[in-house]
DNA sequence: GCTAGCCTTTCCACCACAAACTGAA
DNA sequence: ACTTCAGTTTGTGGTGGAAAGGCTA
């Protein structure tokens, strides 16, 4: 069972992402996590080469294959007596952008992987014009854990943002990464103690669906990007394409209704931010029903709209949760500051005499000289 | 639960005028 | 096609008032 990159829709996907609930290719996957500091922050693994659809969390040595807990039972569990004895090894999650080295040091088994093996593939990790000193690494050591990372938050508040997510746990030293898998899965020896790997879309999904935001307050997570590059990853210039990708469309379900284009779409979701603003912003876009659901609720603002949106979607849980997540993060970081499009227009303001606030004529009597110390009323 | 009254917050029109834009000659 | 010129439009910030929202009795 072969599963494209959900990305480029080309190459066979390898790796899950559980943030974006998405399969991707390796060098999809590498492109789109280095995007910016905050995807950089996605907990990711190898998917499942039997469902190929799950997150992997053992790779059984005897078969070669990574398996998500659901085809681990299936495969090792106690009704497969054969199989049950093989030799499995638990999967580390990983963050940021690892080379093939790194990758090695992460899965001893990377270099067996078939889309690895026949390929050059630290080469090929080696063409893409990722910065290696700007991304995070989270399988360093715990005594390097504080080490600023350029262009992002602390290791520190990586890891908070993923202990927030009950994800990670005591790793066994060798990785900081968020799965902590470290119970000794050989031979079906399952530890009743053992901590559940909250795996979403496996047996304990539901708690992973509904814990795994819980306790993640983006306030105390540290956020102090530099700049708008940093936190985007594109200029101010280029954010069209931010809020014209079909993140938010799936939410209201208006592509197939709606008159308006997903550009419009974008727009009234990402750029209000307030009820007010989307009512003005229904004027370009009446044809919109999330706009016309906006008029019918003056009460409610673009951020309930958004959560009712949400509600009637049918997405996964856990892919609205992810979305909510992105889309609160985003809008945490927007600015709806006034841009001043021309500066010298602005200097002629600044120094213009007013009376109450409005510019007089010049040579009437004032009561603001903006240009003297103090104002003269 | 509903209403009235008060207080706070948010939004927007107003103003003059130089710069930017538009279209005709 | 290019230049010049006149007319029109745009954008800039502080303030006051209206509207909206929140809270209490």
């Amino acid at each position: 069972m072969s599963h494209l990159c959900d990305f480029c829709g080309e190459q066979r996907s390898i790796i899950y992402c559980r943030s974006d609930a998405a399969s991707l290719c390796l060098s999809c996957d590498r492109n789109v996590h280095s995007a910016n500091a905050l995807s950089r922050r996605h907990s990711r693994t190898l998917l499942c080469d039997r469902c190929s659809e799950q997150p992997a969390v053992v790779r059984c040595a005897e078969e070669s294959v990574s398996l998500c807990l659901d085809c681990d039972w299936n495969g090792h569990g106690a009704a497969a007596a054969v199989s049950s004895g093989h030799k499995r090894e638990t999967i580390n999650c990983y963050l940021g952008c690892p080379s093939a080295a790194e990758f090695s040091r992460i899965w001893p088994f990377f270099q067996e992987l078939p889309e690895i093996a026949g390929s050059d593939c630290e080469q090929g990790l080696g063409l893409m014009t990722i910065d290696e000193s700007s991304v995070s690494n989270c399988w360093a050591s715990p005594e390097n854990s504080t080490l600023d990372v350029p262009g992002a938050g602390k290791l520190e508040d990586l890891e908070a943002v993923d202990k927030s997510n009950a994800l990670i746990g005591s790793s066994s030293g060798s990785a900081i990464c968020p799965m902590s898998c470290t119970a000794d899965l050989t031979a079906g020896a399952v530890d009743s103690t053992t901590p559940k790997l909250p795996c979403p879309g496996t047996k304990d999904f539901e708690f992973c669906k509904d814990d795994i935001y819980e306790d993640l307050n983006v306030d105390d997570v540290d956020l102090t990007f530099q700049n708008y590059e940093e936190l985007f990853g594109v200029s101010h210039n280029q954010t069209g394409h931010l809020f014209d990708d079909d993140e938010m469309d799936i939410f209201f379900d208006t592509r197939a209704t709606s008159a308006c284009n997903s550009n419009c779409q974008g727009e009234l979701v990402g750029e209000a931010s307030s009820a007010g603003q989307v009512k003005s912003m229904q004027a370009t876009c009446s044809n919109a029903v999330f706009a016309g659901s906006v008029m019918s609720n003056p009460g409610k603002n673009a951020d309930s709209m958004f959560a009712a949106g949400l509600e009637n979607s049918s997405l996964p849980r856990a892919s609205r949760d992810s979305a909510v997540m992105r889309y609160k993060e985003k809008k945490k970081a927007r600015m709806f500051e006034k841009k001043i499009r021309y500066a010298s227009r602005k200097a002629m303001a600044d120094g213009r005499r007013r009376v109450k606030g409005r510019f007089v004529k010049a040579g009437e009597a004032y009561d603001y000289d903006p240009l003297a110390q103090t104002r003269s009323f």
